[in-house]
DNA sequence: CCTCACGGGAACGTATATGATTTTTCAGTA
DNA sequence: TACTGAAAAATCATATACGTTCCCGTGAGG
């Protein structure tokens, strides 16, 4: 037949299939946190049998989506405020060592697509939209980081935002105080980057400035325990 | 009953044992990097199933230990440079940072062991064995940052360690001329946490003490490239 | 006559379905 | 509250379908 070398139509695995259906389901928020996952349910939804359901729903806890409790099932994972500390530390780590890393690879182009993505947040200071702008932060930040050489750091710092799941979306609509200072950060970062400052005062920077971030969060929801929370 | 609150004789799971089971082989390398597994033949020996086998091979892919390939198998992850390298970059700042947030969770007892770990491997600089020196070094590292608050990043640093797989017992059997250097750069970093030293020159100290132990590596394997690889 | 490329098919192994078994949960009752 | 039984759901075994790989035989070219 006329067809080329393209007859691999690359038809995904059910178990694949089934994995990418119950994680858009998370990601839309159709399935949220505390949801209760019912295998033959899900399988029947999707016209295929338990076992390839079975298995995405492994895969999803391996990567901390969802949580699973033998003989009981799974469900979402909650994410409560100490998970959202732990893991926001933990990107404030890894992400200001990707971005320190991705630093000389950044094109010029990069460049100039991060700071138009911070002008547009600069811009919505006033009419303060939080989940566009948390939105805007992510992809600020993406832009600086993925270029980074190191793929399997890049995963991490991928996975830690996935594992906060919809509250990566919606960091602002916690500490709109933030913001402003957030946008003035970004610009500093930039600018370190653009006049090729050492690597770790980018990283510093960076960390420096999730830290005020997470900060922010703490003193506004836990005005106690702020002094308690350990800190680089 | 008397029995009090420990009924629960807690039979593992078929899955689970499956994994234990093979992760155990693989950790003793009778499974070694490149060995084919075969899903029917675990099974058999392990009479059991296939189905819980395979559950536990997709567990060990999410953790890095195997790679899986559509309609072919599972066989036992390889490492080869290129892996080793990001994989010790991933844990040098990973692992400097939990050594931070650990450092004022150490007890005397903590650090008195630490210390005493130290003095073994100096001991042994002469009459060295470059295994069981990697194992201490390990050690040592370990009980540092295991008092971590922040659950999560311990969990990566030491799923990061396993899997570097059996290299991780071998670091020194590449460079053994960074043992004594090693040995120096541990009493420094103890001295530091003893004196309540600021914690980010902790992290820095621990880093700069895995980043000199991977150049070591890097410049002994890869004399050319050396000056290639990007560091923080 | 030897070599090598191509193609068919058996052997091997994975992917999924179906059904039996076990565990947990929950409602109803003493 | 504690106990019992039934329903729901997960776990696993068995069976079958499907995809890959490898080997071997055939035929063309050197």
């Amino acid at each position: 037949m006329a067809g080329g070398p393209l007859n691999k139509v690359k038809t995904l695995s059910k178990s694949q299939q089934a994995y990418h259906w119950i994680k858009e389901r998370i990601a839309q928020q159709e399935f949220t946190p505390g949801y209760r996952l019912v295998l033959a349910t899900i399988a029947g939804e999707l016209d295929m049998s338990v076992v390839p359901v079975r298995e995405a729903v492994r895969q999803l806890e391996a990567e901390g989506l969802i949580t699973f409790e033998r003989n009981v099932g799974a469900r979402v994972s909650m994410v409560d405020d100490s998970q959202y500390r732990t893991t926001m530390q933990v990107i404030s780590v890894v992400e200001s060592a990707a971005t320190a890393l991705s630093a000389r690879e950044l094109t010029e182009a990069d460049l100039r697509q991060a700071r138009a993505v911070n002008e547009i947040m600069a811009s919505r200071l006033e009419r303060f939209d939080p989940r566009a702008f948390s939105a805007l932060n992510q992809e600020f930040h993406h832009i600086l980081y993925c270029r980074c050489p190191n793929a399997r750091l890049l995963e991490i710092v991928e996975s830690e935002w996935t594992r906060l799941g919809h509250l990566r979306d919606s960091i602002f609509a916690f500490v709109p105080d933030r913001a402003r200072e957030s946008v003035r950060e970004h610009e500093e970062i930039l600018g370190l980057i653009e006049r090729a400052a050492p690597l770790n005062e980018i990283e510093e920077a960076v960390r420096r400035h999730r830290k005020g971030t997470l900060s922010a969060f703490i003193e506004h929801e836990h005005p106690d325990e702020a002094a308690g929370f350990p800190a680089l």
